[in-house]
DNA sequence: CCCGCTTGCCTAAAGCCTTTAGGTTGATCT
DNA sequence: AGATCAACCTAAAGGCTTTAGGCAAGCGGG
C-alpha cells in the first residue's frame, strides 16, 4: 500500500484546488478523496466533517488574501494605497474563485476572531490615514470600502456585469477613481 | 387520503419560508416535504429536482424585491429615490434572509434575462436620472450602486459588522448620504 | 348517475453522500 | 528488533435525491 502522504494542510491544500476548479459548493469529502486517490473516511483523520473542510479552506483563503494585500500595501498610501489594495482583491477572486467563495464563508464569532478577517479591516483603516478621516467616520468607510470591494467583485464573478458594456474592469477602474474622490471630500453629518 | 392541495406556487411559497427560517442552504426537497407533510417524492411533480426549487425560490425573491422598489419609487427622485429604494434592499433582506440569499444564486444566462433583474438595473437608471450623468458614466454608476447595495446588505446579514460600533444602521445611514454627494458631484475622465 | 381521465399523492427502490467504528500496515524512534 | 504513532483501509448505518410505477380523488361528459 503506497500511502499518498496527507497531512491537514495538503488536504486543505488540495481542498482550495478542488473549490477553484470545480465551484465552493463541490468542495466535499467525497470528491476530494477522489481527487487525492484515497478513501472518502481517511479524510476524517485531517479534517472533522465536511464543514471543517469548507471552513479550513475559508481560513486559507482569507490568509492568503491577507497576505497578498499587506504586501501590495506597503510603500503605497492615499490613491495609489486604495487601487493596489482593491485590485488584490479583484485578482485574487478572479484568480480563485472558489477560495473566494470560501472567504465569504459566515464562520462563527471565535473562529472569525482568529481568522485573518481583522487583518483586513486593519488594512482598510491603514489606507484610510492617507485621507482626513476621524472617528466613527473612518469606520463608516471602512464599511463602504468592503461593501464595494465585496459587492463589486461578487457580482462580477457571478456573471452580473457579464452581458452589458463597457467591460468590468473599465468601471472598476472608474468606480475606485470617484471612491477616492469621495474619501477626499467625504460629507461631514 | 386527505390531499393537501399542492401546487408549484404553493410549493415555491413553502421553500422561501423554509429558506427564510432555516437557511438557504437547507432549502432541500426532503425538508420540505417534511415541513408540507408530504412524501419527499410528490414534490417532484411540482418541481424538476432540487436546483429547479431553489431557483424557483430565487426567480420569486427577484420578483417581490422589484415589485418593493418599484413601490418604493414612485413619487420620489434624487436623494429620496436613492434611500429608499436602498432601504427596501436593506430591509427585504433583515425580513427574508433566506430569500434574499436565494436571490444571489446564480442563474444561467436566458433565466437570468427572464427573471426580475433587468428590471433592478432599469430602476437604479432611473434613480440615476435625477443625478446629472451620461454614457458610460451611468452604467458604472449603476455597478456602484448595484455592489454597495449587495456588498453592505451581505456583509450585515453574515454578521460581518456585529462586533464593531457603531451600529450597522448608523453606517447605512452615512453610506447613502456618501452615495449621493459623490453622484452629485461625479469625478469625469 | 356513472364512467373515464387527469392529476395529486403514494410506495419502492437505486444510487449517492456523510459519518463513525474498528482494523491493518508503513514509518519512526529507541 | 520491538513498540508506537500515524496513515490508510473496510464495513456499515443512515440521510438525501431522483426515477418508475401505481392507486384514488374529483372533475367533466354522456
Amino acid at each position: 500500500m503506497v500511502r499518498a502522504g496527507l497531512t491537514t494542510e495538503r488536504v486543505v491544500r488540495a481542498g482550495a484546488e478542488l473549490a477553484d476548479e470545480a465551484g465552493f459548493d463541490r468542495l466535499t469529502p467525497s470528491e476530494l478523496a477522489r481527487r487525492l486517490g484515497v478513501q472518502v473516511a481517511s479524510l476524517y483523520s485531517h479534517v472533522k466533517n465536511a464543514h471543517d473542510l469548507r471552513t479550513k479552506v475559508a481560513l486559507l483563503a482569507l490568509d492568503e488574501l491577507a497576505d497578498r494585500a499587506a504586501a501590495a500595501l506597503a510603500g503605497r498610501a492615499g490613491r495609489d494605497a486604495l487601487v493596489a489594495f482593491a485590485d488584490v482583491y479583484r485578482d485574487y477572486a478572479r484568480e480563485h474563485p472558489g477560495r473566494y467563495a470560501a472567504a465569504q464563508l459566515r464562520l462563527d464569532p471565535e473562529t472569525a476572531a482568529a481568522s485573518a478577517g481583522p487583518r483586513h479591516a486593519e488594512m482598510m483603516r491603514a489606507i484610510l490615514r492617507g485621507y482626513d478621516l476621524t472617528g466613527p467616520d473612518e469606520t463608516h468607510a471602512v464599511r463602504l470600502l468592503g461593501s464595494v470591494f465585496h459587492g463589486f467583485v461578487s457580482l462580477e464573478t457571478q456573471g452580473g456585469f457579464d452581458h452589458s458594456s463597457p467591460a468590468a474592469a473599465e468601471s472598476w477602474v472608474r468606480i475606485l477613481a470617484a471612491l477616492d474622490s469621495l474619501l477626499q471630500d467625504w460629507p461631514r453629518s
